[in-house]
DNA sequence: TACTATACGGAATAGCGTTCCGGTTATGCA
DNA sequence: TGCATAACCGGAACGCTATTCCGTATAGTA
């Protein structure tokens, strides 16, 4: 143990899920999630097993360690690193967190669903073109604060193989209704898909060298004028 | 001689300075380039040393075999399997690029000074905004087909850290002289930099899972409509 | 032909990620 | 309450790649 004495469990709690639409998630791998049902003290704890105390409280720990490594050297920060700082061994992290792409899944999922929630918040609130600019800025913040995130989705490494579909089974949906709404009013072109935009705005948003997330945010705001291009409205084109 | 009896030597000939803009190219850590000055009898060769002939025919063997594993593997592929391909030791390889970065600069030279090259060209043939989309579907199709290459200019890796500058060097000013004629004709917008649509382009050129070049190009041509986007009717800037 | 600067190859070193296993501890039951 | 056992823990061991180092071989020259 190096640093907290885990005494109190860490408190970040970050895998109860938080979201109301996360209920469509497949699986995972680690038990981790939904120590909600805990909370009955009549439940059958016959269910086949619930984490072990002291696997939770490492599981959490890594969570929380895994965030701030992530900030620090980005989603591919050593394992070694995130596990020290998590006060556990190497063997802990992999137990849990086979692949990199659970703990990176585990760490932003909160932060994914609301991403997706917001859509239909934003369809309500704003005129269908404006709503899928207003969204896609969001996600553009996203992505842009999570330096390394972006690339690793694109990174052709393995270990990162099922972030994409990941991604792109909880954004899809999210993003498409907003898409359908927006070409249907003839606000932007209907010949680029949800998946399209979202990989798109995945690949500008990685960091560039001596340029700030302004930058990424700049080359969005132009692929989103480029969907307007040509949609029928202000352009004479066709 | 250990190696691979080549005795015809490779015929690459990847060494030697092939474009007429190559000039102002700055410097080469590895001799390999230029044995052009050879000529002269009565040269001075006082000028510290020209490479041996057995070092000239690995370089060429090197790069030979370089092009072939980034087209196979990606420019990160294993130091290791690009020395067996050439038939030479990992030795061999470092002493005569010690950074991956040489060794790519060396691969792309030619390449990237052909794309340069095009622009006065393009620039004549057509109209300053048709030039500047030419060019950028030039310039497409060059990282499009060496996948991993757009994706190693933004990782990070200090391995590479010197080739976003020569790239930009060399292929700033090609696209600025484009884009100034353009923007001149409010055929497109001005608040976009040459630096910035190169950066931008290099990131929707990165491969995406299970897309083909094909999405790259339409991402591409996306940003571009972007840019035409408001271009002399909503944007009176300036 | 003999000599020397130069280059060669591959062994050695170093830093990762990932797997494996002996020891430890929480949990369920008598 | 005390014990048997399954679950868990940490870190050593392993494999892979990049990078460096150095004794040996060779090209070029007198």
């Amino acid at each position: 143990m190096t640093e907290h004495e885990n005494t109190a469990p860490t408190e970040t709690g970050s895998t109860e899920p938080a979201g109301p639409s996360s209920a469509d998630r497949p699986d995972g791998p680690d038990r981790a999630g939904g120590p909600d049902r805990a909370g009955g003290p009549g439940e059958r704890q016959r269910a086949p097993r619930r984490l072990r105390a002291d696997a939770q409280r490492n599981v959490d720990s890594l969570l929380q360690a895994a965030k701030t490594a992530f900030a620090t050297s980005g989603v591919d920060a050593p394992a070694k690193e995130i596990a020290d700082l998590a006060g556990v061994g190497v063997g802990t992290l992999y137990r849990h967190f086979p692949q990199r792409s659970d703990l990176i899944k585990a760490v932003f999922q909160r932060e994914v669903d609301a991403c997706a929630d917001a859509a239909p918040t934003l369809a309500a609130a704003h005129p269908p073109g404006v709503a899928v600019e207003q969204w896609l800025r969001r996600y553009t913040e996203f992505l842009a604060t999570k330096r390394g995130l972006a690339t690793a989705l694109h990174s052709g490494d393995p270990a990162f193989d099922a972030l994409p579909g990941y991604f792109m089974q909880r954004l899809g949906p999210a993003l498409g209704s907003l898409l359908d709404a927006a070409t249907a009013s003839a606000e932007i072109r209907a010949d680029i898909s949800a998946k399209d935009l979202l990989y798109a705005v995945a690949l500008l948003c990685q960091p560039v060298s001596d340029e700030g997330v302004t930058y990424n945010e700049r080359m969005v705001a132009l692929l989103i004028d480029g969907l307007r291009y040509g949609a029928g409205t202000s352009r004479p084109a066709s």
